[in-house]
DNA sequence: CGATCAATCTTTACAATGCTTAGATAGGGC
DNA sequence: GCCCTATCTAAGCATTGTAAAGATTGATCG
């Protein structure tokens, strides 16, 4: 966790230890301190006095930068958006074109995401959650990942065509199910299946076969 | 917000605001204060002190029924679960003996539960998540729900016979699938849709048909 | 180059919270 | 009637979210 100093330190100033009274990008800093204390620590065990610790910084700075407690988390939730979308098209680079395959993909890559990040994956739901108090910026962001699953969708014909709200539908449905599965599957109750069908990806792409994740109809 | 008190306040006590020194059944008040609030207030507008002002009583006094903040949710979840698996079986009732009919009731019962008691059911997701850390009384209340399900999904012949586990995944895919809807149908996003689809419930019953559930393959 | 300004950060402070400890009160068994 | 234990209250401590009000700085403009 080194951070970035923009001037460096005059020589008569105390060697290292001394930061500068401007703090380079300090709400960035306080995002990044932020996902540091709950990947460590858990999702509630967060404080924004914990967060300025953390970034080495006075417990009123944060206000600074956001209005909020709550607007802090916000921003990890649209930065975890951000980091699902680029994970999802990564997933998707090494795999074939047909769209049911990619649909698939983009189910288990979510559910990994949301396996690897459970207690972001949390803010993010929240965040998503009251999406209407939100402002129009971060609205655009999840729909990038929303629409990759939409586009896939709509291409995988799996969408009745008669029905013109059908694509949103079934898009819908999907985000449902692999929300579904991505909150469950760590529970320590399935580990006994998890093992029967040998690790953590072939339990996913079981359930979300099951939970109607493109299947072939 | 009238409290059930056992001991009658003697005559010569001040008329009615007087509280006896050792409330009746406070553990149970306790539980149902803090239902009260997080219903009135929100889920995470809840505190130990504010539960015990509901119930009239010291900020202490929680203390002696309950070890933690964490334990009094935690009852709180075992008492929601409670309440769904009564739900459940309020629904199944009404409902034809066709075991795929059941199932697809059983999972709008427990969608508008969710529905219902957002606030609740998250404390019961919560309480789910860490039941390997619970003592093993409420374990087998939760089971109740679960094994409503997965006899269900056996008597549907929804699973593989030749799979010893099909049954379990089945079911577990159900649990996520449900799950899944039941936490994202509130969301405001999905609003149009609910409308275009004639309500709440067709909605719910949408969204399960595509995510599995009980569908006829 | 120097003064001003706005942004950024700190200090101080306050109410609320989770929880602990010590003491008050009361009902039940001897 | 007496003690014993369960239940409740009182007082207090550390921590938290948040609000002023003041210090420090880089940038802007003369």
């Amino acid at each position: 966790m080194t951070k970035a100093f923009s001037p460096p330190a005059p020589a008569t100033a105390p060697p290292a230890t001394a930061r500068p009274y401007h703090h380079g990008d300090l709400r960035r800093a306080l995002i990044d301190a932020a996902r540091t204390i709950i990947e460590r620590d858990g999702a509630q065990a967060i404080s924004l006095r914990g967060v300025a610790r953390e970034a080495g910084v006075s417990p009123a700075a944060p206000y600074h930068h956001f209005k909020d407690k709550q607007e802090l988390l916000r921003a990890v939730g649209v930065q975890g958006f951000d980091d699902l979308a680029i994970s999802m098209l990564r997933a998707l680079e090494k795999v074939p074109a047909d769209p049911r395959a990619r649909l698939r993909e983009i189910g288990v890559s979510y559910v990994l995401f949301a396996l690897a990040n459970p207690a972001i994956y949390r803010i993010m739901y929240d965040c998503a959650r009251d999406m209407e108090g939100l402002p129009q910026d971060p609205h655009e962001k999840e729909h990038n990942a929303y629409d990759l699953v939409r586009e896939t969708v709509a291409a995988a014909g799996l969408a009745d065509p008669q029905n013109p709200a059908g694509v949103e539908t079934v898009t819908i449905a999907c985000w449902c199910a692999a929300h579904g599965v991505a909150e469950m599957v760590g529970f320590p109750q399935f580990a006994p299946l998890r093992d029967a069908l040998g690790g953590e990806v072939p339990l996913i792409r079981e359930l979300l076969r099951h939970v109607g994740f493109a299947a072939e109809r």
